[in-house]
DNA sequence: GTAACCAGTTACCTGTAGTTAACTAATAGC
DNA sequence: GCTATTAGTTAACTACAGGTAACTGGTTAC
């Protein structure tokens, strides 16, 4: 970006570009919810996921919350509204192919709060 | 866990599990600060990372945060604090081995957050 | 003695993430 | 008419993450 300052090298400069880059993911997937939501719905995708049933499932989160989250969501194209046409009316909510790729995403964030919890356990025993 | 309700299915279950994971991953990663110091000290493991240093190097953090993150970081085992004998003092901050298990966690935020910027270009000339 | 470096700490403040609870509006069943 | 379901919205509040700025205490160099 415009000047470069002598000192810095090839590696420095990655690196800022790896940090910029990571600022962009936490702001956009970072808070409470966003992460939890994507992963209940990649888990049901052959199902109808309407408001309430995630509400349900996704232990402790509000209806104002889970109504903002998804709509920012929505907003950054990770997940879909549609109309059920049903009584009283449902929405499905589902994620869409370009959501799918916080995936391995989820995957990796599911695999490290098991291992840090297999973790803290021996940390105990020892 | 203890009585499981009769509608509770395998994948039901896992499912849960799978996001009380999650829950701990977020709660103990979140915020605006850890993951960008952790990828910067991983990023920089050949070297002595003082604080000052640090905090020149992470753009915006501010001594405060800087310390209080750290201090976080060291209780949960991630990073170890050892006082250099220079002149002046420094302090070195240094990933630990168990900090290590988070490479591929910012590995992974960071090509996200990559691709993200990719796919919001071609959105805008689509 | 004064300016500059290090590593923080402390006090004060603000913004916002998130909670709780009451409410709208539509439909269906009893 | 009453209750229950759906999908939210709104208001009023709280708590904490995070920002700003001044300050401590030690060392070195001029």
């Amino acid at each position: 970006m415009g000047t470069v300052k002598n000192k810095g090298n090839v590696r420095e400069a990655s690196c800022q570009e790896e940090l910029t880059a990571m600022r962009d993911s936490i702001e956009i997937l970072g808070g409470k919810w966003k992460l939890l939501i994507m992963r209940y719905l990649t888990n049901r995708t052959s199902e109808n996921n309407h408001f309430k049933k995630i509400q349900r499932e996704i232990n402790g989160i509000s209806a104002k919350m889970l109504s903002k989250e998804l709509k920012d969501l929505e907003l950054n194209l990770m997940v879909t509204r549609t109309i059920q046409d049903t009584r009283p009316v449902t929405i499905d909510y589902a994620v869409t192919e370009y959501g799918k790729s916080l995936i391995p995403v989820t995957d990796i964030l599911v695999q490290w709060g098991l291992d840090h919890r297999e973790k803290i356990k021996e940390d105990i025993l020892v």
